[in-house]
RNA sequence: CGGGGGGUAGCGCAGUUUGGCUAGCGCACUUGCUUUGGGAGCAAGGGGCCGUGGGUUCAAAUCCCACCCUCCCGACCA
């Protein structure tokens, strides 16, 4: 991808309307638009990213068996009725009406349309059980939309569903489900951390949130430095004893047991063995999709910019263009990279090198190749790793393996 | 919803206190020449409903009233 044909237009300026870290960066960088307060387009960069991301989940939820859908955006206000929660969420709730007078809302959520679709096709234990998902977009007319991405009223999430008959299959799905989100949120590189927490007007018997600890949390737990436990309430560590200290974190998922609410409310119900009438036992699991995307950057930057981790960065190098002669040259180092799966941001611009340096760190993918004087003499691609800064020296015909080296790719 | 900042060119800002004549600066943009490995130089250009609506005045970006948008703190946060 040559820069000078992308839609990529990093502003040389601070934006004003944003505070935070994260926030700054991704608006600067060019990877957001900011339409409206807590609503955001993702350009080309931020899309790039954000399509990394739900490729890890799906992959990783496709193999724990969950099976993907699509659910409406838009909902009737009725099924929300059948769990009165129309009366829990009605503050954040976006609604309007149709021609016909009928109520609708932009789903906040999807318990409800997820429990009207499968108690139409399920009625025997045979059926069961199963998982549902979706990336979707979610709407929330929050009170005080904040750190760009961070809260928002229109933001991604990933809502999967887990459907059976007794309480022990759930605990299945439930730890599955689990470790999935540990290998997720692996490789998403940010220190986070699992914590036990209240299943709120989400209702259920028990829930776990996945945390990172960031500057513009909005929860506050206590963590004991020495043994890297966490804790909801200050104290001392039950461990060591050690004073705890207080510390932000940003929720970027959270696992459910709900139970029957939904499928007693909505009137889900199968025959089990015996032709007895039971109500569906429902579990659900939500990731922040775009919440993610905004924790990265909020957690992983330097004065410079933006540093992408490898799995889910925009390109896996910037290839700056210091002599136009080299142009073709970029081309055919392109080629050899993209038949190994390495997409490539060529700097093909005809602005000064400071220029480009500077983008390449600001937008931060993880490798900058550079072409140029030094080519010509050497026939090596210079290299710096984002991350660290080191430097190296690899001649053309073996920058493919240096690539896969430092991608463990056998 | 309470408190506090702010809204002037695509972006970032000055000007508002003390009203005044064609509304400025930097970046970006267009054209030409030069430069070419770390946010280039010279020259010539284009681009504004000064957030919106009322009011005061000979005259309003500037004063008064109302509203809207936005950022931060708080309340709220399935």
């Amino acid at each position: 991808m040559f820069y000078s044909k992308s839609f990529i237009n990093t502003s040389r300026e601070d934006p004003k309307v944003a505070e935070c870290r994260g926030h700054k960066l991704l608006l600067k960088a060019n990877f957001l638009y900011m339409v409206s307060s807590g609503i955001y387009s993702y350009l080309p960069l931020g899309w790039r990213v954000l399509d990394k991301i739900n490729k890890i989940i799906r992959s990783e939820m496709n193999l724990v068996g969950a099976q993907e859908l699509f659910m409406s955006a838009v909902q009737p206000i009725d099924i929300w009725k059948k769990t009165g929660r129309d009366k829990d969420l009605e503050e954040v709730m976006f609604k309007f009406k149709d021609r016909k007078s009928r109520e609708f809302c932009l789903g906040p959520t999807h318990e409800e349309e997820i429990t009207e679709i499968v108690k139409r096709y399920i009625s025997s234990y045979k059926q069961l059980p199963f998982v549902l998902y979706q990336i979707q977009t979610k709407f929330r007319d929050e009170p005080r939309p904040r750190f760009g991405l961070m809260r928002s009223s229109e933001f991604i999430m990933k809502d999967a569903y887990s459907f059976s008959l007794t309480q022990q299959c759930l605990e299945d799905n439930y730890q599955k489900m689990y470790k999935a989100y540990q290998i997720i949120f692996d490789k998403f590189k940010f220190n986070y951390f699992i914590s036990e927490a209240d299943p709120g007007a989400m209702g259920g018997s028990a829930s776990h949130e996945f945390m990172v600890p960031a500057e513009i949390g909005e929860d506050v737990l206590y963590f004991c430095p020495k043994c890297k436990k966490y804790y909801k309430e200050e104290g001392k560590c039950l461990v060591c004893q050690c004073e705890t200290k207080s510390e932000k974190v940003v929720e970027v998922g959270h696992i459910f047991k709900l139970g029957t609410k939904y499928s007693k409310a909505q009137g889900a119900f199968v025959l089990d063995q015996q032709g007895r009438r039971k109500p569906l036992i429902m579990g659900c699991y939500g990731i922040g999709v775009s919440r993610i995307l905004s924790a990265v950057a909020e957690t992983s930057s330097d004065s410079k910019g933006l540093i992408w981790p490898k799995t889910i960065a925009p390109f896996d190098a910037t290839l700056l263009v210091l002599d136009k002669s080299q142009t073709q040259e970029a081309l055919s180092i392109e080629a050899l990279l993209e038949k190994e799966c390495f997409s490539i941001l060529i700097d093909d611009r005809k602005s000064p090198a400071g220029v480009k340096f500077n983008d390449a760190y600001l937008i931060g993918n993880p490798y900058i190749m550079i072409i140029g004087k030094n080519y010509r003499e050497s026939a090596k691609i210079e290299v710096e790793k984002r991350e660290t800064g080191q430097k190296f020296e690899i001649a053309k015909d073996k920058i493919k393996d240096f690539f896969r080296d430092e991608y463990n790719i056998k």
